[in-house]
RNA sequence: GGUGCGGUAGCUCAGUCGGUAGAGCAAAGGACUGAAAAUCCUUGUGUCGGCGGUUCGAUCCCGCCCCACACCA
């Protein structure tokens, strides 16, 4: 096949501690480019040992882009991230032919990749008043609500999930139409090549490095770091693997060692559920993580076209 | 040694006034277009501690034994 341009992004993704960002940055050094993440909450700045970010060393070595780039403050969302990555992917296709994209927000790799339907901007105060409604009135009356005001999506949603229900809600209050009339159904084209690389270990050896992993980030101060982030526990960002549950051992809910049991378990079902949204992309080309020469030599030949 | 309370799904436990049992968590699978490290859906046969007895039928009643915990010696 045939592409309009010689550019090309290559895409490393995989669950949460298989070893993407080694690999990345060995790839990148190899094509000597640059590195845009696509994890939704390496992003923040306030958040370091509990997310993995690279070391310095490793930023240092290549050059990142959507690491430690904004606050936890920041409403940063998949739709945000599609319109920064192409935005930052097409300034850095000045300077190289190949660009890196590496993370595991399966989401937000899709929305650079195909693009999310164009939804008008909510409204902060809806989208409050619509949460602050749900908490106190609960899904009862969410599912009420959107019974009348969108029955399409009532009967053809997800009735159970709260998030949906209350997206589905903002969108109808403040456009007057359904959400489903936003959707086109299409994906977006993009005007470079794509090559995606899945990195994937048998599951026992991913669960011990995700063991491994964990027991680092304590020993590193994962708990001194959410304690500094008491006062903004209830930004998303914060809704976190690692940090939810440390946050409930400071309010002395659990001990540090059952907190860590339950970040382990809660990191595994993390990488659980990456794993079923990647597998569900034909377009992966998936790779043993261990197997680091065979990989470099993989992103070569496909760069240099099937 | 005695008394008491237990022994039911990987874990914590519920239950069957006798007709072979069910929740939560875990696990497995799945969904997912502005919270996505989020959110949601589906899936529960296990010698009901062991051996006997009563009964048409026992995980449930009775006896003995084993194991755990507590208390008394």
């Amino acid at each position: 096949m045939n592409f309009p341009t010689n550019k090309t992004v290559i895409i490393v993704c995989g669950p949460t501690a298989v070893g993407k960002t080694a690999i990345a940055i060995s790839i990148a050094k190899q094509f000597q480019t640059e590195i845009i993440s696509a994890d939704s909450r390496q992003c923040f700045s306030q958040l370091k040992i509990g997310v993995a970010r690279p070391s310095d060393e490793e930023l240092k070595e290549v050059p990142h882009h959507f690491v430690a780039s904004h606050s936890i403050t920041e409403n940063i969302n998949a739709a945000f991230f599609e319109k920064y990555a192409l935005r930052k992917v097409s300034e850095l296709f000045k300077n190289h032919d190949i660009v890196m994209m590496v993370g595991g927000t399966g989401l937000y790799i899709k929305a650079f990749c195909e693009g999310l339907d164009e939804i008008p901007l909510i409204d902060e105060s809806i989208r409050k008043k619509i949460i602050d409604r749900w908490e106190t009135h609960g899904l009862g009356w969410l599912q009420e609500e959107v019974k009348i005001k969108d029955p399409a999506f009532y009967k053809a949603g997800e009735i159970q999930n709260p998030q949906r229900m209350m997206r589905a809600l903002e969108v109808v209050e403040s456009t007057g139409q359904s959400i489903l009339s936003f959707r086109r159904n299409e994906k977006a084209t993009r005007d470079f090549r794509i090559i995606k690389i899945g990195l994937e270990l048998p599951k026992e050896e991913l669960h011990a490095n995700i063991n491994v992993r964990v027991d680092k980030m304590i020993n590193d101060g994962l708990a001194e770091e959410v304690d500094s982030l008491r006062g903004y526990r209830d930004v998303n960002a914060l809704q976190t693997v690692g940090y939810s549950e440390i946050f409930e051992h400071l309010d002395g809910k659990m001990s540090l060692k059952a907190a860590i049991e339950e970040i382990k378990k809660n990191t595994r079902q993390y990488a659980k559920r990456q794993m079923t949204w990647f597998k569900k992309d034909k377009e992966i080309n998936w790779v043993n993580a261990k197997q680091k020469s065979g990989i470099l030599s993989m992103a070569q030949k496909l760069v240099q076209g099937n």
